[in-house]
DNA sequence: GATCGGGTCTCCCATTATGGGAGGGTCAAG
DNA sequence: CTTGACCCTCCCATAATGGGAGACCCGATC
């Protein structure tokens, strides 16, 4: 299967974007699979590289890589409902809008205490009395 | 000093809200001190647990460890100059203010993609096809 | 005074995703 | 046959937090 004669780690590396390290992790977690050659190097054809895009890509847009797997199997069932692919990204879209809005309610806060801070070479700054607990 | 018969771990951790894990690391990693009994037994005063309150003021506005043992350094220095201060949290705002903006901008190309996704018993959907590269 | 419950001690491990580096094997070109 | 560029497998590190094991300490109850 995928070809007896696929590229080394590092080309695959290279073609997909995926580093090698990462390659050899990915395989460690049992998200891909790898032949081996004679000398034990590890060997790749395109579909290998095409399935590591897939990868990048779905960390590109943060998937994390437990709700990667998930697509893999779905992507590789080609009679697979959209209906499912369509629940993870969107669980995974409030997931990040939460974490998302929650950082920026932080910094908000944070910025407003900046900017009652003199900021100059005395010593009264409302960002260390907050962190006092003064007023929280 | 901190007076010789301070509270248990476990009192400091109830009265500071940070649990008696963490005051452990944030000892073994040198951003507080801690008394020992005769029994070996970790002893806090009241100062500690203001220190540790600090600490979790910072942990709340996100301010990671490292930026936490600088802001205790200015705490602890009542004659600071509040531009530290200040410059410390502004670098702070920007970094969490980046990290949502990169969130919610893979969130909403996320959301885009699920619209365009049937979602239902077919197995069109372009967020595959987008993993798939097709359009990346 | 023996026991029991709850608190504490120190270590080790796990998490998420990624990378660095050591020590050693493989291979092709010169 | 050496050199250089790969590759291999492990171990370690990051940031912050928690879980748990095995051992110890203490106060209270029977």
């Amino acid at each position: 299967m995928r070809g007896g004669r696929g590229m080394t780690i590092g080309h695959a590396a290279a073609r997909s974007g995926v580093s090698a390290k990462m390659i050899r992790h990915y395989e460690a977690i049992g998200l891909i699979e790898s032949e081996r050659r004679a000398n034990g190097y590890r060997s790749y054809g395109p579909q290998d590289v095409a399935v590591l895009r897939f990868i990048r890509h779905a960390r590109d847009l943060a998937f994390p890589l437990e709700d990667i797997r998930k697509l893999l199997a779905l992507w590789r069932d080609r009679s697979r409902a959209s209906g499912e692919v369509k629940r993870l990204a969107l669980a995974h879209v409030e997931a990040l809008e939460e974490k998302a809005a929650a950082l920026n309610a932080v910094a908000q806060s944070l910025r407003h205490l900046a900017q009652h801070c003199s900021g100059d070479d005395r010593p009264d700054c409302p960002i260390i009395e907050e962190l006092e607990g003064k007023t929280a």
